[in-house]
Formats: C-alpha cells, sequence, structure tokens
DNA sequence: AGTATATTTCAATATTTCAAGAGTTATTGA
DNA sequence: TCAATAACTCTTGAAATATTGAAATATACT
C-alpha cells in the first residue's frame, strides 16, 4: 500500500461509523454481514449505512456482494493488512519503539 | 490507546499534510525539527504549519518544546505505536492475515 | 531602541463531509 | 401481478475543515 492509498484508507476510518463498522465487519470474519445486519449493530439508518459502506468499499476496506436481496459486506483482510503495514514500515520507520507494540503478544501501548 | 483516542489520532492523520507531517518527524528521531523547516520539507506555508501542527499535538501525535526563537517539534513514538496497537489488537481483533504483516521482517500486504 | 526571524492568531472564503428523508431499483413470495 | 422487503441514490441544509494573507507575538542580534 502506498501513501495515496493509505491516505484514502485512513480517511475512510476516521470517522465513528466507519470504525464502527469495520470493527464489526472484523468480528464477522469471512462470512461477512449484510448491510442492515451492519446497520442495526452500528446504529445507523439504511442511509447512512449506504453512504458509509460506499465510503469503505471506495477505500479498498471492504468488499461486497449480493446474495439475493442481501448485499453482503466483508472486511478486506488484505487491505487491512496493508494499512497496518504502511503505517509501521512506510511511515514510521520501523522505529523500535513503535514496532514493540507488534511482536506477538506484545500490548505495551 | 482506546477507541475514542484512536479515532481522534486517524482523524488527525487523514490529511495529507499532517500524515507527511508525521512521516517527515518520524525520519527526524528524537531531535524533532523547527517548524519552518518542516514546512519546508512539506511544502506548507506557516500559517497552515501551525493549523496543522497544533491539530497534531491536540491529537496527541506530537509534542513541542520552544528552543530559543524556534518551536521544535517531535513525533510521540508511543502514540504512533498506541495506535497502531489499537488497529491491530482492538479494531482488528488480532486477526491472523492482518498481524502476519507485523511479524519482525515480513512485510506481506 | 530598532530590525530581522520564527511562529502563531485571526478573519474571510472555499471546500468537504455529515445526517435525514423522499424517492428508486431489485428481489422475494403470495 | 401485487405487496413487502432490502438496499441504494439523490437532494437539502448544517457543520466541520482547509487555505490564504495580513496582522500580532515572541525571540535574538546589533
Amino acid at each position: 500500500m502506498n501513501r495515496i492509498e493509505a491516505l484514502k484508507a485512513i480517511g475512510a476510518l476516521s470517522q465513528e461509523t466507519r470504525l464502527d463498522i469495520i470493527r464489526y465487519l472484523v468480528q464477522c470474519g469471512e462470512e461477512g454481514a449484510a448491510a442492515g445486519q451492519i446497520g442495526k449493530a452500528v446504529g445507523a439508518s439504511a442511509s447512512r449505512m449506504s453512504f458509509h459502506l460506499s465510503a469503505l468499499e471506495h477505500a479498498g476496506l471492504v468488499s461486497s456482494e449480493r446474495q439475493s436481496r442481501h448485499m453482503i459486506y466483508q472486511a478486506n483482510f488484505a487491505s487491512l493488512g496493508g494499512l497496518i503495514s504502511f503505517l509501521l514500515n512506510d511511515c514510521c520507520g520501523n522505529h523500535p519503539d513503535i514496532a514493540a507494540c507488534c511482536l506477538p503478544g506484545e500490548n505495551c501501548c
């Protein structure tokens, strides 16, 4: 992930509802969840969901797939990993104080 | 770092000039850099620098200190680490596909 | 004191983003 | 075909954010 893509992804995450959507979708794993189901989980109206899911999809953080009349959204784990990797490596230059947080089992910060 | 603090930090990073400022300040390391010097590095006017540096400081991502007539800004490595840790652990639930990016020496995404 | 440098503050404008509601399309089942 | 459901699009007005240039503040040097 490069600087431009990262900026898009960060911009998409910088909103409460959208951050909650991602947190929920990550919990849902590979199966994903329908737009309406996500809306209930995060407490947002249908039109807001459409707006925010579209923003997340545009930023590459979620993907969607129609299943009969439901739109199933899934977190894009590769993009999320790419974003974290960008922050850790490209942005933060693998600074030891920062990278220490991400060693397996660590949660230093 | 909790969800609210993370949201502030992500919001602060979700802007081109501010992301560039952080990238530059991380390179500068512990020494930090003066506002004017950062402004030259990222190509922004003095008043824009003041505005954006203030936003970053408010979000806890940089700290500042006066040295004679210069204001020296430093990246806050603990906060940056905390943000990455939040994204990795709290937000993304340490999902294996995501965490794999952060193993030492890995850059899978 | 007077001048130059570094940074911040302020006010005006432009742009972007958000939330809510009305209307639209697509799908299912009676 | 008709009604119900699920999701999307479009529009509106409000709120937040970014940019610019001018003025103000703080510090250093002579």
